[in-house]
DNA sequence: ACCACCTGTCAAGAAGAGTTGACACGTCCC
DNA sequence: GGGACGTGTCAACTCTTCTTGACAGGTGGT
């Protein structure tokens, strides 16, 4: 097994980030703060399909913001579950340079910069 | 003085967080965190090209992330030179679900939902 | 005059996110 | 068998964002 990148590293930011950078999913974060809930219901309440909530919620739980757990009701519907991840972030202009440090891709290493600038 | 809206509300919080989302403007307040720097030196160093720049500090910048000054340098060359703000946003559940509140933007309050279905 | 540097903007194409409807599966009750 | 409810997924479409190249202007120096 490929070890895993718990450090919030640049790339867990920004999926972070772009996770909560979205009108519906902050609403979403906002209705499973006050009660879990399961897909269809939350979908009733928040007044989306539920192919458009099954993707922002994926989003989210990708993003590390919600979980999700199959469970059975008592008539042995089997029902998604989500809740909110207990999360803290703190956007600083130092927090976000040191995750950009870690966002080296595709950026090539500048040899030297043609530094002829007359002035 | 006249009150600003300081407070983060839904669609500045919005702004802000998908102002971030972007690896390029990531590495944008990285290098200015680092120094304050105007756009054609900012531009070779991260490698973009101008316009492009121009379209991410305008963003950040309305974002109120960075603030950009138009300045004349000892040759009477025109520069801007941008800086980062000093902001600091703190990203909890709570802090998602309040600015979720005040986000009312064609979400119509939930009357009644006795439609046709049972329960 | 040219060339260096600085600033900005525009249209247009490429890429990705958001959104919808219809489809698949399952269980339970009448 | 219907219907109600739950789950998930797929291909298309729209829409916003991203990105590029070419253009506009400016100053100062050789």
């Amino acid at each position: 097994m490929p070890e895993e990148d718990t450090s919030s590293t640049g790339e867990q930011l920004l999926k972070v980030l772009s996770a909560l950078s979205n009108p519906h999913r902050m609403r979403i974060i906002a209705a499973l703060a006050v009660e879990r809930n399961y897909v269809s219901r939350l979908a009733r309440e928040t007044g989306m399909s539920r192919p458009l909530l099954h993707m922002h919620l994926q989003r989210l739980e990708a993003a590390g913001l919600v979980t999700g757990s199959l469970e059975l009701s008592d008539d042995g519907k089997a029902m998604k579950f989500f809740d909110v991840a207990p999360f803290i972030y703190e956007l600083t202009p130092q927090t976000i340079a040191a995750a950009a440090e870690t966002l080296r891709q595709g950026r090539q290493e500048a040899h030297s910069e043609l530094e002829g600038r007359g002035q």
